[in-house]
RNA sequence: GGAGGGGUUCCCGAGCGGUCAAAGGGAUCAGACUGUAAAUCUGCCGGCUCUGCCUUCGAAGGUUCGAAUCCUUCCCCCUCCA
């Protein structure tokens, strides 16, 4: 067999590799070409485009991340594209279609603290970063153009998004239409044998393959993962909706915010995040609705099988003990924060100190008792400020230990 | 190029000369109940030196004692015709 350079080919079969490829993936397309790549026993490409402008990875992105871990078990090689030169359209997947300019500067940047994040979970040495840039400038007007006749309007309205702002009314920008045009083009550039994303890329992905075709290349697989659903169990995680837990977030911070995701969603993150099988997940749920167990001890489970992936187990600990301590016992939190200021009220105090947003949401809150100091409740706007260290709480969570002069 | 519709506070959306910091819904936040779950109920929901003051209704001007509401110009979006 040609090519087996660097390629740890384990004692998987086929069958047992396209399983393991496939588990928790929403939809492979088409399947069986993905099994023969896998039988030519050939080291794959595989493709996962990426934008340089958040560069916060959260669990969201880690479950096609973990997907690209996968082929990487199995000796195939990851190449991330970071889409510097896509970047400038901006995926129209968002309805903002408007977006800052990034600097190359930036975009450098970006890409870097991108690297060292999925490298928590990719192995470096079969991952290989490429800018889009490369290939993509390269094209001028004229390739711009002759990538653009190859596909008509009513086909890119096609696209979900573009079908859903069309008929909405919401303006749609003729340089959106390139997006998937430059990004399939990518798959051309790099040959790529898979590609991955989410659902909501289909659209894109499935562009690899057309173009691809167009070149004459043998065309890519396509491997599509189910978007994580955010925080508020509405829509998918991401950044801007502030609805996302990020694989650098603090043990505390990681485990807590697992908390308090609801039971229903629960079970969700466990199929896309847990390397629990399927079997285990529904014994699991089968045991919640007989009352054998508390959903609560298996969303515990769940928070500290997340921490330990990405703090290890003695942090995930810690961060259960800390957990129970502070809300089923009533104790301070771990990580509280100290400071020293000064203040003649105390709603500018609360502001100071970062635990409201203004004044007037500070009053707000001590006029509906949520604002309490060493645990005793302040309502008074116009009390004095006690002098002294005190620990300051605004509702439940917001803590501080501070000092007045 | 022509005709029509529209841009309101985080989002949707009412208001169309004073009683408007602006109805209603959603989100957020807080209180009760809890498992920092869900559901439910309640409150809050621009800022400040807070019984008052300041800034906001695409932008800039203007009319008026008084404008989100009227006029002018400009910017942006949508639909139809070409």
């Amino acid at each position: 067999m040609p090519e087996r350079m660097g390629f740890t080919n384990t004692n998987m079969n086929v069958d047992e590799a396209l399983q393991e490829l496939s588990r928790g993936a929403s939809e492979i397309i088409p399947l069986e070409d993905l099994k023969e790549k896998l039988k030519s026993g050939r080291q794959l490409t595989v493709k996962l485009g990426m934008d340089p402008t958040a560069p916060d990875i959260h669990l969201g992105h880690t479950v096609i991340l973990n997907k690209l871990r996968t082929f990487q078990k199995l000796g195939h090689k990851v190449v991330l594209i970071i889409g510097d030169f896509t970047a400038a359209i901006g995926d129209p997947s968002g309805k903002n279609a408007t977006r800052p300019e990034l600097g190359r500067e930036q975009i450098l940047e970006n890409a870097k603290t991108y690297q060292e994040q999925a490298f928590k979970i990719l192995d470096p040495a079969l991952t290989e970063i490429r800018f889009n840039s490369e290939w993509s400038d390269k094209l001028g007007a004229a390739g711009t153009i002759r990538l653009a006749s190859k596909l008509t309007v009513a086909r890119m309205l096609e696209r979900d998004d573009f079908a859903k702002r069309y008929s909405q009314k919401q303006p749609i920008a003729i340089h959106e239409f390139l997006y998937p045009l430059f990004q399939g083009y990518d798959s051309v550039a790099i040959k790529a044998d898979v590609e991955l994303g989410g659902t909501d890329q289909k659209f894109n992905l499935l562009m690899g393959r057309e173009l691809q075709k167009d070149a004459g290349l043998p065309q890519q697989c396509v491997l599509m993962m189910p978007l994580l659903v955010g925080l508020d169990g509405v829509v998918k995680m991401s950044k801007s909706k502030h609805n996302y837990i990020g694989v650098t977030e603090s043990p505390q911070e990681m485990f807590g915010k697992l908390m308090s995701i609801s039971d229903e969603l629960m079970w969700n993150y466990y199929e896309l995040l847990s390397e629990k099988t399927l079997a285990e997940i529904n014994e699991l749920k089968a045991q919640c609705s007989s009352n054998a167990l508390n959903p609560r001890d298996a969303k515990i489970a769940l928070g500290v099988e997340i921490v330990t992936r990405y703090h290890g187990s003695e942090a995930a600990q810690t961060a259960v003990e800390n957990f129970k301590n502070q809300f089923q016992k009533g104790a301070l939190p771990e990580d509280l924060k100290e400071l020293t200021l000064s203040a003649e009220r105390i709603p500018n105090l609360l502001k100071e100190a970062g635990l409201c947003a203004s004044t007037s949401e500070a009053m707000r809150l001590m006029r509906s008792n949520s604002v309490r100091c060493d645990g005793q409740l302040m309502t008074d706007k116009d009390a004095p400020v006690p002098k002294g260290t005190f620990v300051w709480q605004v509702g439940k969570r917001r803590f501080a230990r501070i000092t007045v002069e």
